[in-house]
DNA sequence: GTCTATATTGAGATAGAC
DNA sequence: GTCTATCTCAATATAGAC
């Protein structure tokens, strides 16, 4: 029980402030959770927290990067899709929503950021999110106008749409613990856009 | 200059204090707003808003009670569209969307709250707002389907593609000083919507 | 109804021992 | 790297005069 060879001096402590703060903002919001909540929740004093990470805000920023990394890093994967360009949206969207699924605590604490006014939390890019997002589907959508798979039109109204149905998707699992929107409903309601997207002009 | 005949007591306090305080929640959030804010901008002093509300969650509830007050208003005006489905369908989504437009602040406040935690707020049923759309938009869609202007298929499908629209037109003029989706966006959107409703499925 | 003045609590943050 | 103890400040809220 004596103190054995540690090489690694107790690195738990900043991964329990991690997941402690991550679950406090998430349930409480940024603003509302305290620097006591949250060592206490971790199980560590406060200068434990002011040592790994300078300050309050400094813990809210490494919980932000280390979700954007995620989140790059899924994109990353993506080429290998193949397949109609309604199949690879299709596809993309799934992996977003099963993306935001494992990791609901990140995205209820990006969304509250995104939607919920700053509450003092320090400046983060949130929108990065959905500019990259937009690039992926729009370069699917112009590659489906030049195929002929999809009828021409503008692009943008296009990739909105369908970015839609997966936002409102995700938004449901975000604040029901029944969301009435599942997976299987955002491919049907993805299969309405894209059936439009398909038929002749009216 | 003496203080007149003045039957109606300063009740201009009252509502200075809840034009500041949706201004300052809005731009602060709930919790990181403080009495002294809101009191400040009122122009008044404390013991003024503990007066009229009793604490900062009482302005903070009466601010919602009257932003609902006002959606049921807009609601009861509906009953006088005519034409076909999907025209109805458009002309509710662009009043939903002209009237988020006219009370963007109300509406923010009420996003922040939504998808921003409670953050110590206290709590007020704000899913009400989306039940009762998807009550309007439901009553309609199967009215359509009844008619045979929309294909047969999951009325909740429709019903939430429709939605997810409008919802994520409103979700840009909330976030953006420059938002990328209008209203002629999302009109064009919830064509696409509908053209596949309408489409033979494939 | 509105003020001044104040009570009380808890916040974020740090000094310094170990 | 982690603790105890403490500083400083601002928060919500109220008492009591006018």
């Amino acid at each position: 029980m004596t103190t054995t060879t540690r090489l690694q001096p107790t690195t738990e402590a900043r991964e329990r402030l991690l997941a402690a703060a991550l679950d406090l903002f998430t349930k409480s919001g940024y603003a509302a959770t305290s620097v006591r909540e949250i060592c206490l929740a971790a199980g560590v004093t406060k200068p434990v927290l002011y040592y790994y990470f300078k300050s309050k805000e400094g813990i809210y920023l490494q919980l932000m990067e280390d979700s954007y990394s995620l989140f790059e890093a899924m994109l990353a994967d993506l080429g290998s899709f193949t397949g109609t360009v309604r199949r690879r949206v299709l596809h993309f969207c799934e992996n977003v929503f099963d993306a935001s699924i494992q990791q609901l605590p990140q995205v209820k604490l990006i969304y509250s950021i995104y939607f919920g006014t700053p509450q003092g939390a320090p400046p983060f890019n949130l929108e990065q999110y959905y500019d990259r997002m937009l690039q992926v589907i729009s370069a699917l959508m112009l590659e489906g106008i030049g195929s002929g798979e999809i009828r021409p039109g503008k692009v943008d109204d296009m990739v909105w749409a369908a970015l839609a149905c997966m936002s409102i998707a995700i938004e449901e699992q975000l604040c029901h613990c029944n969301p009435r929107l599942d997976r299987e409903a955002m491919v049907r309601m993805l299969n309405i856009v894209f059936d439009g997207l398909e038929a002749r002009q009216s």
